[in-house]
DNA sequence: CGGGGAATATTGCCGTGCGTATAGTTGCTA
DNA sequence: TAGCAACTATACGCACGGCAATATTCCCCG
C-alpha cells in the first residue's frame, strides 16, 4: 500500500474527524454545562418536537436508538430532575408517555442559543464552504482512486456484517 | 418565549443534530465492523499519522482528550489485539512510546474507504450545499434575533462553561 | 554529589450508563 | 375465560473511563 497515498486519506480523514469531535465535544460540554447529558439533550428535542410534546416510551426508544431499558432510565433521571414527566396513556393502559414539562422546555430555551451558535461558527469557521467543497473533491477523487467502481466488498477481517449500517 | 418561534428553532437544530447524530452512528457501525471503537478508531488514526508512527502515553492523550489512565488501558486493549505495541523511550526511562503496527495500519486500511464513501454520503446527500447555506443563514437570523449583540465572544476553543447554568 | 520536587505510566476503586434477560401488568381475541 | 401479544420496569452484568495513589525516573538546585 502506497505511503504517500495512505498518508493522503488519513490526513484528510484524521482533518475531518478532529472537527467533528471537537463540534462534538464542544456540544457535550456545553449539555453539561446546563445539566445535561448528549442522551437527555436529544429526549428533550425529540419530545418537545413532538405532537402535544409528549411521546410513548417505546417510540422515544425507536427515535433515539436507544433501548427500551435506556429509555425508561434516562426517563427515570429526567423526571426526577423535573424536566420531563410521565403520563399513563389513556387508550393503552400498558403503555405511558413521557411529556415534556414547562422547565424541561425553559431547559431547551436556555441551551438553543448557545447550541446554534456553536454550529454556525463550526461550519463558517471551522469548515470554510470553499474548503469544504476542496475537500469534498479530494476525498471522490482518492476514493475513486481506491474503489473504481466503489461496491465496498471489502470483507473485512472476517469480523461481521461489513458495512451493517443501521439508524433509524 | 414564543411558541412559534421555539418551533422553527427547534425543528431547525433537531434536523441538523439528527444529521450528526446519524453519522456518528454510523461511524461507530461501522468501526464496530472491523472490530473498533470510536477512540481506539481515534487512536490508530493518530499513531499512523504522527511521525514514525508513534506517540508517547501523554501526548496520545493529550491529542485524544483522554485522561492517561484511559490511554493506558485503550493501548492495552488494542495491544492485546495486536492494533498497536509498546516500546520504551530511549531517551526517558519513564515515557514509552505506543506504536501502530502493521496489523493496526491494515486494519486502518480496511475501514477508511468505507469511511470515506460515508463522509462523502453524508454532505453531499444528507446535507445538501444549497441547503446548507439556506440553513446557515436562517440559524443566523434566528440567532441575530435571540441575540442582537450575540458577542459569542469566546471559547472558540477552551470549555469555558459559558452561561453556567446551575441545576443539578 | 545528593536530595527534593516534577514528570510519567500504571493500577485499584468507583461511578456511570447501557444492553440482555426476566418479570409484571394490561390489552386483545377466540 | 383463557391464552397470547404488547408494553414497561427491574435485576444483573459488563465495558469504559476518571480520580487518586503508587512506583519509577528525570532534573534542578544547593
Amino acid at each position: 500500500m502506497g505511503e504517500h497515498f495512505q498518508d493522503e486519506r488519513l490526513t484528510a480523514v484524521g482533518l475531518l474527524y478532529e472537527a467533528f469531535a471537537g463540534l462534538n465535544s464542544r456540544f457535550a460540554a456545553q449539555f453539561c454545562a446546563h445539566g445535561l447529558s448528549t442522551v437527555e439533550f436529544e429526549v428533550l428535542t425529540r419530545l418537545a418536537r413532538s405532537p402535544g410534546h409528549q411521546l410513548r416510551m417505546t417510540d422515544l426508544a425507536a427515535q433515539t436508538s436507544l433501548s427500551t431499558s435506556g429509555v425508561t432510565r434516562v426517563v427515570d433521571r429526567m423526571e426526577r430532575d423535573g424536566l420531563i414527566g410521565r403520563r399513563a396513556c389513556p387508550a393503552d393502559r400498558r403503555s405511558s408517555y413521557a411529556v415534556i414539562t414547562q422547565a424541561g422546555l425553559s431547559r431547551l430555551d436556555e441551551i438553543l442559543p448557545g447550541h446554534l451558535e456553536l454550529i454556525e461558527q463550526w461550519f463558517t469557521g471551522q469548515l470554510e464552504p470553499a474548503q469544504l467543497s476542496a475537500f469534498l473533491d479530494a476525498l471522490r477523487t482518492i476514493r475513486d482512486a481506491v474503489h473504481p467502481c466503489a461496491t465496498a466488498g471489502s470483507t473485512a477481517s472476517g469480523h461481521a456484517p461489513e458495512h451493517a449500517v443501521v439508524e433509524a
